[in-house]
DNA sequence: AACAGCTTATGATATTTATCATATTTTTGG
DNA sequence: CCAAAAATATGATAAATATCATAAGCTGTT
């Protein structure tokens, strides 16, 4: 981890415009003495279950993933999380600690706020209270709703989801390489790692998708979305 | 449903010293001119996923079941809600409409706060808005917690989990009622109807629990608990 | 370069869970 | 009160998934 050179450059931020909705120039002005940026190379670990919660986190650029262990020692993987997303989005309000940790599945860079004057902010400007209220909803939701999607399905819909999850949501692209193991998915859709790795060779040999090592390739993007919804 | 006769007695309200904590008393007042309470019987509907949300509703007596509808008309159970439990804790900030349905699983009350009345509050009042963060944190968390934890689990685990959710959080006591159906344990934890079934007659007959119809009786708590550990 | 350790891969098998069938009991609606 | 529908129950079987075994390929380190 590295502290980035901070300048003052909230105003150009792209998520100012999001967070900083409700805050005037003149609080604005204040945000920058007490956050600052962190730059974490991919699989650095940003935070730990248990960890005490200092600061509200949120993610410039890169992409995370948030897991946590059970008792039996196992990773489950919570969701992956990309800019514009929050990602100290549950805890931070609710907690004392994370209740999971945080781990730059690429580089990444994260803004950091001090939580306590975070909280003075809130307290003293409901307008802005709104805001963070709106998008902390929003952002539990979105995990709420997608682990329940994943749920439903069985293992061709999930490996399917998280492959158009990758391509459509994070790189665009039907061309992409996978910033995580097989196992990784694994954990995070609640299969065997072995069974990821048979779903994706069946994949293959049916021509929906192309591998090569972590680079997959979606070829039938139809077929694998209706592999997604169907099954 | 029944609107309830509404003398004013947020006074009263168990509900007061958590969710108006920040509220001076002259807010408070206000409050009455807003609110309302509607009564609502076993089996009743309270919202439907898809319905403008219109109102904060919380839960001043009673149980009731969150869930939704996926694509292929399958009812999944999000979770069980009492008393406390906030009920319209997600989509509520994040949403114009709702994204799951609730219905009444117990008679049971509920409190109704204009929407925009609420937002009017928060904006205006940042030490509420904090507070009414925090409780809308922890209810999503709860949630999305207990799902990773159903999800790690199997048949036997998951069983043991809802009855003791049953038994520790709900009723407070060995035996009880169960206020859903097998078919809605089965929605809940992610199983077919006849796999809770068959796992409940199991453990009858490892003389675990006892089954009179709905009435279940944990005679062995600790092995209930080793097995809802342990699988 | 060589080794260790991890990831990917695939087959064989065992276990878990779902599906289908059928019967009994309970609940609901006219 | 009765008929129909729904819920509970259990067995037999099929399907899905996990486990175990083994091997090849990569990656980092000395």
């Amino acid at each position: 981890m590295q502290l980035v050179n901070n300048q003052c450059n909230c105003e150009n931020c792209e998520l100012k415009p999001i967070f900083f909705e409700y805050v005037e120039e003149k609080s604005l002005e204040n945000i920058c003495n007490w956050k600052y940026e962190k730059a974490f190379r991919k699989g650095e670990n940003i935070s730990n279950q248990g960890d005490e919660i200092k600061e509200f986190i949120y993610l410039k650029s890169g992409l995370v993933k948030l897991y946590r262990k059970n008792e039996n020692d196992k990773d489950q993987i919570i969701s992956f999380a990309k800019p514009l997303d929050f990602i100290s989005l549950f805890s931070v309000f609710s907690n004392k600690s994370f209740n999971y940790s945080i781990t730059a599945i690429e580089d990444s860079v994260t803004c950091n706020i001090n939580l306590n004057e975070l909280k003075k902010l809130i307290s003293t400007n409901g307008n802005f209270a709104l805001g963070l209220l709106t998008k902390v909803s929003q952002a539990s939701d979105k995990i709420i709703i997608t682990t329940l999607e994943i749920k439903q399905k069985q293992t061709f819909g999930r490996v399917a989801y998280i492959l158009l999850y990758f391509s459509n949501e994070i790189y665009k692209n039907n061309s992409f390489e996978l910033p995580v193991s097989r196992k990784e998915i694994a954990d995070h859709i609640g299969m065997t790692t072995e069974n990821v790795i048979r779903t994706l060779s069946s994949l293959r040999s049916d021509g929906i998708i192309k591998i090569y090592g972590k680079i997959i390739e979606v070829v039938d993007k139809d077929r694998l979305q209706k592999i997604c919804n169907y099954s």
